[in-house]
Order: structure tokens, then C-alpha cells, then sequence
DNA sequence: CATTGATATGTCGATAGCCGATATATCATG
DNA sequence: CATGATATATCGGCTATCGACATATCAATG
């Protein structure tokens, strides 16, 4: 990706996937577009990330997918977000600003 | 650790051990207490993954140590940290706030 | 008509950071 | 005398991310 800080990401690239395709379904390529996007080009995730990203979610049927050809022969690979999906997209947003949280206050500590 | 959430504290680990050192010197096993005080018992750090990260900072001089035997034969190793580390502490919080708002502009984009 | 850059999906091996298990040793408490 | 807290350390394993590579189409530019 060329993501500034790779390790920061760490455990979040799903999460923010999940954001996305809980509003609209979304192909590989579209996601990343977005993501740069709605970061103001913070995110730029690598593809060797998304795809097997994008796979991993399917196997665990958090979202599900489908071939759409629209007169290309390499055709778009679009992705739904399952009820499951939407259930564990909540958990993680729940995790990451408890996560956060604990980093603020330990940051802050030192500020006085 | 018991960390609640293991992948998210990536690169986020030295980031806390430097902010208490900044503060004052401390040894591992107070690292550690002193870290799951001010998060509120959220972070628990593995001494496994502890003591390794204290030797990286010594080894890139982001901290120096010494040897403090105060009676007892095992004794604590001190730590305090440099100038270097002090500069690396500065450039982590603003990349760590960074990150932060970006993750919460994708999060919060989706609520509308 | 040829080249370039954007679009589009995917695999594979490498790397990095954190953790569990294990080892060792002292001291205070009950 | 046993247990739990204190204290440091190593080693192998896991997992998420990434860089490099492969493939293919289409639109625009010269």
C-alpha cells in the first residue's frame, strides 16, 4: 500500500473495508478509491492487502460475492455486506474506539 | 499481554513504553503496571513481548540502561530515555493522532 | 496505429510485531 | 512451607500487511 504507517493499520484494514460495503456494495478497486477518498488520501491500501483481504472476509461469510460483466471481458468482482458482516463491522467499531480511548489517556498523561 | 485486542496495538507498543519514560525513568515490570494504571486496566502487556521491545530501543539508543541492585540479587534494569527517543516520541504521537483521525473520518462517514 | 496510463483482479514470499510457554530466582505473607 | 507477587529474559510461532510480479482491457494521446 504505501500506507504511511503500516503497522498503525494493523487489524483495522477489515474494519474499514466493512464501513464501506455497510452502505453500498463495492468492488476491489472501488474500495480503494473510496478509502483514499473519504481519508483525504491518508489510506492507499496495497493490492498484494485488499484482494486477499476481500477473500478472507468471503470465507468467513462476512460479506458475499458476485461477478458483474458490464461489456468488459476482465469483469468487477462486487462485494455485499452479509448480516453477519454488519455484526461484526459493529464489534470492531466498538474495539477500536475502546482502543483508542486507552491510547488518549495514556498519551495524555504525560501532558501535565 | 492478554491485550484485548493484539493486532491493534501494532506499532503502537513502544509508543506507550517512550511516553512513560518521557516522563520519568522506570523498569519493565513497572512499565507494565504503570501502563494498565492509566489505561484503565485495558493495555496488559506480555512480558514476552516487553522485554524484547525494551532491548530494540536500547539497541537504536531511544533509551539507555543500568543496573540497579537495591539489596535484592535479581536485579531491576533501568531505563531512561534519550534525546533520540525523546524526537521519536514526538514523531510517533503525531503519526498515532494521524492515524486516528483518519480512521475516524471513514467511520464516521458512514453514519449519515 | 502504437504507446501509455488507468482500470481491474489476483498470487506468492518476505517481513515485522506481538504473544504464549518456559526458565530462573527472590521475597513477603499466611 | 507453600503460594503469589516481583523481576528479567529467550524462543518459536502466528498473523496481518506489503512489494513484486502476472495478466488483461480500454481510453486517450501523439
Amino acid at each position: 500500500m504505501r500506507n504511511p504507517d503500516r503497522e498503525l493499520l494493523h487489524g483495522n484494514a477489515e474494519t474499514l473495508v466493512l464501513v464501506l460495503l455497510a452502505e453500498d456494495e463495492c468492488y476491489g478497486y472501488q474500495i480503494r478509491k473510496e478509502l483514499a477518498l473519504r481519508s483525504h488520501h491518508y489510506f492507499q491500501f496495497a493490492f498484494g492487502s485488499l484482494y486477499p483481504l476481500l477473500r478472507g472476509l468471503e470465507d468467513r461469510r462476512l460479506v458475499k460475492a458476485r461477478w458483474i460483466k458490464a461489456g468488459r471481458v476482465r469483469e468487477r468482482k462486487q462485494y455485499q455486506i452479509t448480516t453477519l458482516g454488519r455484526r461484526e463491522l459493529q464489534e470492531r467499531k466498538r474495539k477500536w474506539r475502546q482502543f483508542a480511548e486507552a491510547m488518549e489517556l495514556v498519551l495524555s498523561s504525560s501532558q501535565r
